[in-house]
DNA sequence: CTGAAAGCGCTTACAG
DNA sequence: CTGAAAGCGCTTACAG
């Protein structure tokens, strides 16, 4: 059989007999044939996989948005492919490695979802649909975004910690990236707003620099009865320094985080997280890319509503 | 200038005038030009980037060794590309993205670097080298590998436990991969070998199964006074389950874990925990891959020997 | 050094 | 349906 009809026979079923394609795809099976995807990527221009960008490897937030995403992909027969956009060496804010970046866009995905902030100066393909989930794009980047609502989940964080007879809430965070920024200033609005005092503690978004930041922060006459962490990890570093510092937690001092990754929920931390539903960012972020690659070109950010899960932490 | 001037500029140095090369490398700066990843790879049969397969992104043991062995790659000039092998609904036992498998091979790396335990049933290319890292090769698979020496690590755990004191030493684990039957073989040779009772409650690597098999251990009237737990996550799982039914840790149970992540480092979880020397296994598995690239096609097996880190959870 | 040529493994019209 | 042809963006000899 020709070149060309066993080419079609795997991609346009419709313009193969059905007896022909069969029989094709037997032989193939048989064969052990598969097209190769570099020389179908090369000759059609944009290869048939999504490709999905980690910020980085060591927050459990990312592979959790990462798994809803992929069903998503793979209920629409997509295949995807998973990589981290960061190179050894970046603890911290992650750095991006270009080289990486390049060979991922040599691979031409149809689409590319980037999951965490990325460092501002990473150049995407702009010429591929680009959706950011739980992160904020960078300035330039034309891309749709999937996130929590962050000043929502700050909010709830406060009102709860309010709702607890807590006086001197704290900020520990800031540092690290966008999402850190945001939610820095969302809780400035959100105590200004009351008519109490913002107080941040700069912290990225590691539980060592939470624990440091905390740590200071006493040292330094610091006397908080709260603390709104800007992630999970980092007030587990706040929960450690108060251990050890001798404050009891959370009689002396009640502690939030974010993210709601499974460390929150490990019997030793209990840690109150705000949840930012990654399952349904995860997933609506896989849809947006998927309308973005059918053809929609609008950009949309969507704000998912973000839900507090109490926990011993902080009542 | 010609073009196969320009291919030969990138490649080797050595064939092209210095003068020439350095202006063609200026001028491809200044336009931007990047050779295409996809073509250079089809064209040459072999592309230059090393291929790194997580088993999967939950465990925060593989990033560790995944960014000991990028920074060796990237010190004798070698790309990396890092994806996880498993696919998403997959949690527990690996259960291996083939479709993956296959892209990844068509992209055709000079070397694959397989960091954790794949599904048995895995088919991985066989004309690359490969090198497993923390894991056992499956039967066929002609592969170095770079481990910890588990029978020491488990011997390090027992022996310690005994040092405190302890005499119903049971094991939790087993399940879940080669890497959890080995070390729960350990245990049983290290505990016959001094004529101590063998206990072993099965559980996969994961923290819920371990608190779930801890559980039901107690609730069925096992009395174990110190518990080696086949990795953190099941230690973790344990002591959860211990603080519930009210046993106080390390006073009524102690607990080891293996692989010494960040998680058993946390302040509230303290857990004494088998130290695998990720580092160290990355970068020799790195090295390892290298050799055999380079030729060398020797079968190794390395075992790196482990050390123990105490913290709270046993003493 | 240049220039033309063949090939990597596909896809995509196109004449028969 | 077949067969031949061109092209994707490179690499790799090879004659001049």
């Amino acid at each position: 059989m020709s070149k060309g009809l066993v080419s079609l026979a795997f991609k346009d079923a419709s313009k193969v007999s059905p007896l022909r394609r069969e029989r094709i795809l037997r032989a193939a099976d048989k064969l052990g044939y598969k097209p190769n995807f570099l020389a179908q990527s090369l000759a059609t221009e944009r290869s048939s996989f999504i490709g999905i960008l980690l910020s980085n490897l060591h927050n459990p937030l990312f592979p959790e948005i990462a798994d809803a995403a992929r069903v998503v992909f793979e209920q629409a027969g997509r295949h995807s492919l998973l990589t981290s956009a960061t190179g050894p060496g970046s603890t911290g804010a992650p750095r991006v490695d270009q080289q990486l970046i390049q060979m991922f866009q040599d691979l031409r995905p149809s689409g590319v979802l980037v999951i965490g902030s990325l460092a501002q100066d990473s150049a995407l393909p702009l010429d591929t649909p680009v959706v950011y989930a739980s992160s904020v794009p960078a300035g330039q980047a034309g891309g749709s975004s999937v996130r929590v609502h962050d000043h929502a989940g700050i909010s709830l964080a406060v009102d709860h910690l309010i709702a607890q007879g807590r006086e001197r809430i704290a900020f520990v965070g800031g540092e690290g990236g966008a999402v850190s920024q945001v939610r820095a200033q969302a809780y400035r609005d959100v105590l200004t707003g009351k008519g109490m005092d913002a107080r941040v503690y700069p912290a990225d978004l590691t539980e060592r620099s939470g624990f440091e930041a905390f740590s200071k922060a006493v040292a330094d006459g610091g006397r908080p009865d709260a603390v709104v962490a800007v992630n999970d990890l980092v007030g587990i570093g706040v929960q450690s320094a108060a251990d050890q510092i001798g404050l009891r937690v959370p009689a002396d001092l009640a502690v939030t985080g974010f993210d709601n990754t499974f460390l929150a929920g490990l019997h030793r931390i209990s840690l109150t997280s705000v949840d930012p539903q990654n399952a349904r960012v995860g997933a609506e972020a896989a849809r947006t890319l998927l309308a973005t690659m059918g053809g929609d070109h609008d950009l949309r950010e969507e704000l998912v509503e973000p839900r507090l899960v109490v926990r011993g932490s902080s009542s």
